[in-house]
DNA sequence: GTTGAGCGC
């Protein structure tokens, strides 16, 4: 089965990539609707990950399948579907 | 170097 969110999760990235740089990644596995890099709401520092949201599940699935693992900038990249954004206290 | 975003007490 695959039912996962639109939402993709980039781990293990390299702080020399952007978010320009992940969606001409991302666009190889389909339609890339939006790519962000969170910084360190402390600092305004890259943590080293981003999440990128996919036009449609299939072509997030291909990304996963085939960017996960993808050598940026020397750093191998972990693709996976987010999940939903854990707040402490404010989903409802 | 891994789950964002407001978040501290």
């Amino acid at each position: 089965m695959s039912n996962d969110k639109l939402k993709l999760f980039v781990g293990n990235l390299s702080f020399n990539v952007s978010e320009q740089r992940l969606q001409e990644i991302f666009e190889q596995a389909g339609e890339v609707t939006s790519v962000a890099i969170p910084l360190d709401r402390s600092t305004g520092r890259k943590r080293g990950f981003a999440f990128v949201e996919m036009g449609t599940q299939v072509a997030a699935e291909e990304a996963v399948k085939i960017l996960n693992g993808t050598e940026v900038d020397g750093r191998q990249i972990a693709v996976n579907p987010s999940q939903p954004q854990t707040r402490s206290r404010g989903s409802w």
